[in-house]
DNA sequence: AAGGCAAATGTTTTT
DNA sequence: CATTTGCCTT
């Protein structure tokens, strides 16, 4: 392909950026204004103008799903894959790193990925040994208080001994956990990143390698970096590579999590000789949507400063709806979105945004009764389930028998008899003799009951034969084999009704998951590659499924997504800005980026919504409307008071029969069911519930049913056998 | 070891 | 209000 191509189809900016021969560039990249695309381009430019080496690149994202866009966009522009170069998480580059150093960097050659859950009970048990009350210093608090020094590179034996009980108590935990995850061979997320920058800290010629070998680092939503991760990019850097950072202050939103806003302005102090480029025209949304957008934001000091604007239309103006309660909004956006689709338009080009999670519900309900479908973003993804954690812990074991993390997961799932008792026993000879639980475990033996012996043993031989069984097998047979041998499958099959089949299917998927495993080294076993995996993706994959629904999901998880149609839900002030941030000015102005997010996100038409009364935790509140809503010119507004629309608060008994839906002639309601959306039905083992959703026909038609007591289900209609109430 | 009850506790989330 | 947690009982 031409050089010129990678240039030609770019705007001024746009190709400013990519084609800077300057040492270092800070690309300010607006929302919408084509920053994976200079990124991606950029690269394409270096390989092909610059014959720069793929070998001598490294692209480091934030999210698996950016680094997969990245990787895929490259390989389309450039026709081929880029061979050599490295593009990946910040956190997946580090593992990569720690793997191929593992001595140099003081871990065990298998050691494993902890993710939040592990790490939690690993602090709850660092609590018990060392005697400290989870009532007066909870348990999360720990984790966060750890994980945040950990986002600032600090290790407890950086942090100065304080007489203040809570520093102290803290550090005491932060220690032990140290000790239990070195112990362990274990590392959790935080560490991932503190150990690849003391790795090369400490090992100057390692350091030195790296540094030669990548001529540039291209850094993307750089307003997002924490200070390791600051920290980790300068040293890599500092061998005379060229940085190029995109990012945009004005989305900042996870400083909360350690993010560091300032990094923006401190890598052109830090890195010096930084060519700045603003890409400020946007091709995603209506100028009145700009307009608002960038009122909005102005609002927020000391910004490095930019303007969105469009060669395009000003379109509709922003609708603002004053709903008279929770119920009366959610319904007006269910109408709104049924007159959008009626005008041809998709539903999944529509969504709706939120500030929490707690108010989808009442959302959810009003789109239940519009019977129209809706797909929420967040909650618990596949790797994240209880019995696909159950079974990646005997796969841990299988790796390293002294992972205790897992060893305590399983150890008595599915249950064999073992309990607290000799657990706290084989906890006990642990701490004493500093070795993990699986060693203890063997030098607990003789101390036991036989019941309990035995059963310990039982365990032990089971994860040992099961190692010795699976050397020759793919991984899929791995899977397969240790989920019949350990009897989880049963386990969770005889789990009562609803649950045991929805966790026997999702084990299912587990083995799916591993036949279809593509290793990434194929010199080494694929197992642990595997967990690895499973533990830095958790898989977002099933998100893929495209039926056609109406998408709802935080203003956070909304942050670089596009939608025709948006409703930011919910704007009002103690709701958003939280109740919680808007007392300190920074984290209001982060609350005020996230507001400048959500506007961003709409490309036709966007409406915003409140209620004069919420219920909340049980009470009424009257909130005012947000401020972010005055801070919108008026002239961009239109404020909508529809007729026929309520006059009056209107309630809905909750789940309550509604009649006249049978057989509603919608697309996706399997016409010769007699089900349609929303109709209330019985099953025999679920009990009542709601008909959510339908999926393919005939005997493949599945069927998405809210069940009042076991919640949301697919069931194959064939085999349903659902009755109509 | 599972189920039931009372008490606490209510942002945002990736890796 | 409603969900989740943890303690307590069978």
């Amino acid at each position: 392909m031409d050089v010129s191509q990678i240039i030609d189809e770019l705007n001024p900016a746009q190709r400013q950026a990519v084609s800077s021969t300057d040492q270092h560039l800070l690309v300010l990249a607006g929302a919408g204004s084509g920053k994976t695309r200079v990124l991606v381009h950029r690269i394409a430019w270096l390989v092909r103008a610059q014959r720069i080496s793929p070998h001598a690149l490294l692209a480091v994202t934030f999210t698996n799903k950016a680094s997969r866009e990245m990787r895929e966009r490259i390989q389309h522009l450039l026709g081929v894959s880029p061979q050599g170069m490295w593009i990946g998480t910040f956190h997946g580059l580090a593992h990569r790193l720690l793997k191929a150093h593992w001595q140099d960097a003081g871990l065990s050659e298998n050691f494993q990925i902890l993710d939040a859950d592990d790490q939690l009970r690993l602090i709850k048990r660092v609590y018990t040994t060392l005697g400290i009350d989870p009532e007066r210093w909870p348990h999360r608090q720990a984790q966060w208080y750890i994980n945040s020094q950990k986002d600032e590179g600090l290790r407890a034996g950086h942090i100065q001994p304080t007489s203040d009980p809570f520093t102290s108590a803290m550090l005491q935990v932060y220690r032990g956990y140290e000790e239990a995850c070195q112990r362990g061979g274990v590392v959790d997320f935080g560490e991932l990143l503190l150990r690849a920058h003391e790795l090369w800290l400490n090992k100057p010629d390692l350091l030195h390698h790296y540094q030669q070998r990548f001529a540039h680092i291209l850094v993307d939503e750089f307003q997002d970096t924490n200070a390791i991760q600051y920290a980790w990019l300068r040293l890599l850097a500092g061998g005379g590579a060229t940085v190029t950072a995109v990012g945009d202050d004005d989305q900042s939103i996870y400083g909360w999590r350690g993010a560091r806003i300032e990094n923006i302005q401190n890598f052109v102090r830090d890195f010096g000789d930084v060519q700045t480029v603003r890409l400020e025209q946007n091709y995603r949304s209506t100028a009145t949507i700009l307009n608002a957008a960038n009122a909005m934001i102005a609002r927020n000091v000391g910004r490095m400063g930019k303007t969105l604007w469009t060669a395009g239309q000003d379109g509709e103006p922003i609708s603002l709806y004053a709903g008279f309660n929770e119920q009366d909004e959610a319904r007006f956006v269910a109408e709104r979105i049924e007159d959008w689709t009626t005008q041809g338009n998709s539903r999944h080009s529509a969504a709706i945004l939120y500030r929490s999670n707690a108010q989808s519900r009442v959302l959810e309900e009003a789109l239940l009764r519009a019977q129209i479908p809706y797909h929420i973003h967040g909650g618990h993804r596949f790797y994240e389930r209880l019995e696909i954690r159950n079974a990646l812990a005997y796969l841990r074991l299988l790796v390293n028998p002294n992972d205790d993390a897992a060893f305590e997961r399983v150890i008595n799932t599915p249950t064999r008899g073992i309990g607290d008792k000799t657990l706290q026993q084989i906890r006990e000879q642990a701490r004493q003799r500093r070795v993990s639980l699986w060693q203890a475990a063997e030098h607990t033996l003789p101390q036991l009951a036989g019941r309990a012996a035995n059963a310990v043993d039982g365990f032990q031989q089971l994860v040992t034969s099961l190692r010795d069984e699976t050397v020759d097998l793919t991984l899929g047979e791995i899977a397969e084999h240790m989920l019949q041998r350990t009897g989880l499958l049963e386990f969770h099959r005889l789990e009562k009704g609803e649950r045991g089949q929805t966790r026997v299917e999702n084990l299912g998927e587990l083995i799916t998951a591993c036949q279809g495993f593509e290793v990434q080294d194929i010199t080494q076993p694929p197992l642990p590659q595997f967990l690895d995996e499973a533990a830095l993706d958790a898989g977002d994959r099933q998100a893929e499924r495209d039926e056609d629904a109406v998408q709802l999901m935080t203003l956070h998880s909304a942050k670089g997504l596009e939608f025709p149609l948006v409703f930011m839900v919910g704007m009002e002030e103690n709701l958003f800005p939280h109740k919680l941030s808007s007392e300190e000015p920074g984290r209001l102005e982060e609350e005020r980026r996230l507001c400048y997010v959500g506007i961003t996100r709409a490309m036709q038409k966007l409406y915003m919504t409140f209620a004069e009364v919420r219920r909340l935790y049980g009470g009424e509140n009257y909130n005012p409307v947000s401020r972010f809503v005055r801070d919108i010119p008026a002239q961009l507004v239109q404020e909508v008071r529809l007729s026929g629309s309520v006059t009056r608060p209107t309630t809905y008994a909750k789940n309550a029969p509604r009649k006249g839906m049978r057989g509603k002639g919608n697309s996706d309601s399997g016409a010769d069911t007699g089900l349609g959306l929303g109709q209330q039905v019985q099953h025999k083992v679920f009990g009542e519930g709601v008909v959510l959703n339908f999926e393919g026909n005939g005997a493949h038609a599945r069927v998405q049913v809210n069940f009042h007591k076991a919640g949301s289900k697919w069931l194959v209609l064939q085999y349903a056998n659902l009755q109509p109430l």
